[in-house]
DNA sequence: GGGGCTTTTACAAATATTTTACAAGTGGTT
DNA sequence: AACCACTTGTAAAATATTTGTAAAAGCCCC
């Protein structure tokens, strides 16, 4: 499968062997990588430094410096980055030893190379999960101090609230609930989420306590409650808070 | 504020054998861990909805439902939630199969249990890192999947489907049918195959809602739903999902 | 103890899914 | 080509599930 990469993840691959480390370099680059490789386990260390890779593919046995030393000075550092380690040996006890010191996944050589690609992509994949929140993205500001969308402004701070019909005092919960659908503002909300982060609920609950909060919502805020602009609601999910802006600057 | 997140980490072990379920549950549960046992495909499945384990432990050889159709199943509807396999064969091609399907760990039987209880606490680990930015705090994640074949857009988060005749909200069925015709597109998928992983089933059983919903699909994608270009079916098999893609590559 | 929220309860209304029933299509065999 | 034994397509009826809403019951704070 292609991926569609915006900017290629970095592999650094520290391996010693030099047919083999290319053999892997050759398939890596075929699968969109960015790869580079590191002979021993100084130059791993000091590529890790200043090319910060996205993943390392980690030879156990290595001249100087040994594997484990390297994967523990990384880890020292860098709790996260994801380390795959190739290895000759693999009793339990050597398993035990790298998944201990922070190791994601282990194969023995020789190994098989379709699984080695697919366990490749995986811990790219989960680490890119991870990483989502890390520098902030662009997440859209949510809104400042008042939130407009239809005929509709809301003063998020007071909770005051100029709708067609009039002005209206949020209260707390409301305010509170809005604010989440503002937030989320473009995408159904399941009634778990909302009832999780919104109350702190969990698990398995049946209420209608935020049916109830959209009703209202509706009242105050749909020039017909009955065929709502605003809250629509998606079935068996949750609702959805769609602020029809005529147009989403995105990016 | 702050999420009430303090809670345990949820596991569901699928296992039929008792002893082995239980003896895991016992070690998952000095861990700290809150472990749910299920024996079957089905239980397992009913639990997963129902309890929202924070990892699952599965075992590939299940009375019922198999394995990997739980597997898929899950998939359908959560890209993220870390499944440890536990299996009694492990070929390449085993582990193959289930990293493909999504798998994020493969484990034999027997097998050692201090790197079992390691593997399990790394997963969940980072599950945690990935799941900070969820829906927790702020933010969204910046890119939606879209899925376009023919003159057909389709919203895979929302559901949203842009073709002829405008767009169409999915429920939640046609949504989660498409998506495991999307997964297998290009290669024929049983009609048993797609009551095992998209409703549970088991068995054998006759009815007709397959049938149902691929003529709602036809009548919402296809150009002529009396003759489908996308939505295929195979005699005595059961359908086949092609997009024609110009160019396939990958070999 | 009253007033203003919030949550639960209890149905009605809306919508989705599954079954039923049958028409239509397909392929193989004479 | 006509027949048979399936298999698939489809609409409509029957079920099942999910939402909308009002009214009753709980809570909390003066």
């Amino acid at each position: 499968m292609t991926t569609p990469n915006n900017a290629k993840s970095r592999i650094l691959v520290v391996e010693d062997e030099k047919h083999i480390a290319e053999g892997i370099r050759l398939n890596l680059s075929l699968l969109g990588y960015d790869v580079a490789i590191a002979r021993d386990g100084v130059l791993a260390l000091q590529q890790w430094k200043t090319w910060r890779p996205d993943l390392i593919v980690l030879d156990i046995m290595l001249p100087g410096i040994d594997g484990f030393s390297v994967l523990q000075s990384i880890r020292l550092e860098d709790e996260k980055l994801p380390i795959l380690i190739l290895s000759a040996k693999a009793t339990a006890d050597d398993r035990i030893r790298g998944l201990t010191h922070g190791v994601d996944d282990y194969l023995t050589k020789p190994f098989n190379l379709e699984e080695f690609q697919l366990r490749v992509e995986r811990l790219i994949k989960r680490a890119r999960w991870s990483r989502a929140n890390e520098a902030g993205s662009d997440a859209k500001p949510p809104a400042d101090k008042v939130f407009v969308f239809g005929d509709n402004r809301i003063a998020l701070e007071t909770g005051e609230a100029h709708c067609r019909g009039g002005v209206v005092r949020l209260t707390e919960q409301e305010l509170k609930l809005l604010k989440l659908f503002i937030k989320h503002r473009g995408r159904p909300l399941s009634r778990t989420k909302i009832l999780e982060i919104g109350w702190g609920y969990t698990g398995e609950m049946t209420t209608r306590t935020v049916d109830n909060f959209i009703v209202r919502f509706r009242k105050y805020f749909e020039a017909d409650p009955k065929k709502p602009a605003f809250f629509k609601s998606v079935r068996s999910v949750g609702y959805l808070f769609d602020d029809n802006r005529p147009e989403d600057n995105k990016g």
